[in-house]
DNA sequence: ACCGAAAAAGTTTTT
DNA sequence: CTTTTTCGGT
């Protein structure tokens, strides 16, 4: 791309419509469906047409109006999207430079662009508006900058920069920033920034609830803070965006002429702001194709809007709404369970899956107790080993968790069975300190005025500059309004500082100065090394003797290659912010462990599903949190989890479970019962099960172990869910009365119709007494030493010393 | 200024 | 039980 901004890119696309498109001629504005435009269309009878269903293609040609393609697990969501792209440009309805096409992660938009490619015959460049909604603000941005308050080269915050920032602020504010930590500061600066609400528009209640009603003071200071700095936070690229389209209307008009046709993926997972974005952008336009999946939406809890997709029709007047429903992916029991489970929901557009991949041998969803999460590795260990002892790919294997801790087992286990495995997720590779830090030097070298950098950098390794010297650097900064790096100069040259400080911080901006005198004079990746090497950094991580210390020294290395790919530092810094996830295109054959949310888009033969119990999945923080709205989204996790699985899904529920270093014994998820018998299988029970089912809890049907008894299905949201799927015939199921009498009777949380209402843990004191002899089923005999609530410390005769609860033990 | 010990907290994640 | 962060002593 020759223009950096891709905004005046000139008509050189390097797409050639199969239209009859003259060649100097303007972009056509051909009526929908008019004579010629079918006819051009029918000419060639396109390949890329030929591959859809009826409805993947009905959603691929309706371009013009608003278009909500409802895309259930499976059925070719990024298909109908690529050829949707290849399909206004192959008719010539718009030229590359005029599609929008909006994701929300990198790796989205980098697929959709293969894929893109893959139609067009490589060259993608004229797509210049396909990216994430922030590279796309970014792009904006930087054209408008001066128009809401910053100038051009304004630098992005990432999330750490931006928690030091405030915690700056909540110290010159003198709050105690123990009390009022940065990071819940951050947390509702996201939260108001996903609503796109600016200091002014926050609600009263919200900004009184931080620190004692200073909430919008600190707002504001940190916004004009950001302007200083020329910087922007990730909320702030959409919402100067905003900004600018509407104070700024000729600007926005600009840019609804440009883009013809409009395209957003996962629209499940928008928030507001970014429905705002678009919908000032679909004003002047109306043809806004939304791809989403209603039941896909797990991301409420970091501002996404479900209600965006619900309401779609309403938003946008005269919508198609499209529903792919034949699912690509799993056999018919997958999906059954999926769609059985997902029916429990009440708010959902509603969407049925169904597949023809139907053939008699296919394994039936299976559940299996364990006893505890150590049992569980285990068994999942050992099927792995099976199944990759018939000839499975490790690669067509993934274990999916609810929350990470719970991959630590897995990994043990693996590693002592000598399995291959990689954890996707995690931190990011740009997120780990030494890149980071890496990246401050970089940009400080680059940036002479970026302070966070500085502050970040200025001693590490140690200098023995600590607070008292940077104290005083940040003092002459602020009175002289200036940047650190330059007070720091400054100061060099009085008698307030102490010899040695005054040493170490000349060194270090002396280097600064060197190095950037080398900037045009060497290949930037050769710099880097040398920033690196001269600074101390690379030599502080070489005496490290942790164990982490090589790996970071290879990451500091990857960091180095990967720069190669861009032309300057500049450049680099500049793609930096925005992204960069490391690309672990593995080569080996390794099962995947990753959380239930990262899992989402990915797909696997045998999916492994642990920890199905209640307070875990669903999480306890989701119930108590967002009540009935946290279970939903619970329960399209589960959804998600179970559509990730092609041929087999497995899931596990452990009646013994340690959290936070006490043993709790568990009840099996709710989500268990929700699913439909005939397409589940109770797997063979563990050997080493003792038959303590539940924990003393309501029995499920899971508790049975007879293969036989696959439970009596009568819960009442089995029922409900029943009633919904067979209201239509007017068939009921009336049993039920055996279980809910059964869960009157329980003593462990307390529900309603699903609804959690009394916490996990029990308030009331022990009725254990000190020195007292128990029994512990899996600990056996011992004495209790101490006593916490229901807590109980015991020293046991095999087992030792454990914290157990006390609904665990029994007197003896 | 730096290091070690104690205390606190401990879903989910992208840009 | 772990990991991370903070506090206090040297």
């Amino acid at each position: 791309m020759t223009d950096p901004d891709g905004y005046d890119d000139s008509f050189d696309d390097p797409f050639q419509p199969i239209g009859t498109r003259a060649e100097s001629a303007p972009a056509p504005v051909r009526p929908q469906g008019g004579i010629a435009a079918r006819a051009m269309a029918a000419r060639r009878a396109p390949d890329y047409l030929t591959g859809l269903n009826p409805e993947q293609r009905l959603a691929v040609e309706t371009t013009e109006g608003p278009v909500l393609v409802l895309a259930g697990a499976g059925t070719g969501k990024t298909r109908v999207l690529t050829t949707r792209i290849a399909h206004i440009l192959a008719t010539g309805l718009a030229r590359p430079s005029e599609i929008l096409a909006v994701t929300f992660t990198n790796k989205a938009s980098r697929e959709m662009k293969e894929r893109i490619a893959g139609f067009v015959g490589g060259n993608v460049e004229g797509m210049a508006w396909l990216g994430t909604f922030h590279s796309i603000c970014v792009k904006i941005l930087r054209k408008h900058a001066e128009l809401v308050g910053l100038k051009s080269s304004f630098s992005i915050l990432d999330t750490d920069d931006q928690i030091r920032l405030i915690k700056q602020i909540i110290q010159a504010e003198g709050l105690d920033d123990k009390r009022w930590t940065a990071k819940a500061f951050a947390g509702m600066l996201d939260g108001w920034k996903n609503r796109a609400l600016g200091p002014k528009d926050i609600p009263e209640g919200e900004a009184r609830a931080f620190a004692n009603g200073k909430g919008r003071k600190l707002y504001e200071e940190y916004q004009e803070r950001l302007s200083i700095l020329n910087a922007a936070d990730f909320g702030d690229l959409l919402l100067h965006v905003i900004t600018l389209f509407k104070t700024q209307p000729d600007v926005l008009k600009e840019y609804q002429r440009r883009f013809r046709y409009m395209l957003v993926d996962e629209y499940q997972d928008t928030n507001i702001a970014q429905y705002l974005w678009l919908r000032l952008l679909a004003q002047g336009n109306p043809n806004v194709c939304c791809v989403g999946d209603d039941d896909q939406s797990i991301y409420g809890w970091r501002g996404a809007e479900v209600d965006n997709i619900l309401r779609f029709e309403h938003d946008f007047k005269g919508a198609t709404v499209i529903r792919l429903e034949r699912n690509y992916r799993s056999t018919s029991h997958i999906l059954a369970a999926a769609s059985h489970l997902i029916a429990f929901n009440e708010g959902r557009l509603g969407k049925t899956l169904f597949t023809d991949f139907e053939e008699p041998d296919h394994d039936l969803v299976s559940v299996a107790s364990v006893w505890d999460s150590e049992e569980e590795a285990r068994t999942i260990g050992d099927e792995i080993e099976t199944l990759q002892s018939r000839g499975h790919s490790l690669n067509e294997m993934a274990v999916l968790v609810r929350a990470s801790f719970q991959m630590r087992e897995f990994e043990d286990r693996f590693v002592t069975l000598g399995l291959n495995y990689r954890v996707i997720g995690g931190p990011r590779f740009y997120e780990r300190m030494e890149i980071r830090d890496a990246m401050a030097y970089f940009r400080c070298v680059a940036q002479p005025a970026d302070d966070l950098a500085f502050e970040r950098i200025v001693n590490t390794p140690k200098r023995g500059l600590g607070d008292a010297t940077l104290k005083l650097v940040h003092g002459v900064a602020r009175a002289e309004r200036i940047p650190l790096m330059q007070a720091a100069s400054q100061l060099i040259d009085t008698e307030e500082l102490k010899p040695k400080p005054r040493n170490a911080l000349k060194s270090v901006l002396d280097n600064f100065e060197r190095w950037r005198r080398q900037l045009d004079q060497m290949k930037h990746t050769e710099l880097a090394e040398i920033i690196l090497d001269e600074s101390g950094y690379t030599e502080m991580w070489r005496q490290d003797r942790s164990a982490e210390a090589p790996g970071r020294l290879d990451n500091l290395k990857e960091l180095i290659r990967s720069m190669d790919e861009f032309e300057s530092m500049a450049g680099f810094l500049e793609h930096i912010s925005l992204v960069m996830d490391r690309d672990s295109a593995d080569a080996t054959d390794a099962v995947s462990i990753m959380t239930l949310h990262s899992a989402k888009g990915l797909e696997f033969d045998t999916v492994f599903l642990p920890g199905w119990e209640e307070g875990l999945f669903p999480h306890q923080r989701a119930l108590d949190e967002s009540g009935r709205a946290g279970l939903e989204e619970e329960r399209r996790l589960a959804y998600v989890g179970i559509t990730r699985a092609k041929k087999r899904a497995k899931l596990y529920f452990a009646s013994n479970r340690r959290i936070h270093g006490l043993w709790q014994s568990t009840v099996p998820s709710r989500f268990l019962d929700e699913l439909p018998p005939d397409h589940v299988e109770i797997a063979e029970a563990s050997s080493s099960y003792g038959g303590y089912g539940g924990g003393g809890y309501g029995p499920s049907r899971f508790d049975s172990h007879d293969p036989f008894d696959k439970g009596s299905y009568s819960t009442p949201g089995w029922q409900r869910a029943q009633r919904a799927k067979q209201s239509s015939s007017g068939f009921s199921d009336g049993g039920g009365r055996g279980y809910q009498s059964a869960r009157q009777k329980r003593q462990g949380p307390l529900t309603i119709e699903g609804e959690l209402v009394a916490k996990s843990v029990s308030d009331t004191p022990s009725q254990f007494s000190l020195g007292e002899r128990v029994f512990h089923i899996k600990f056996g005999y011992g004495a209790i030493k101490s006593i916490e609530g229901n807590k109980l410390t015991i020293d046991f005769e095999k087992a030792g010393v454990k914290k157990v609860i006390d609904s665990f033990v029994e007197r003896h």
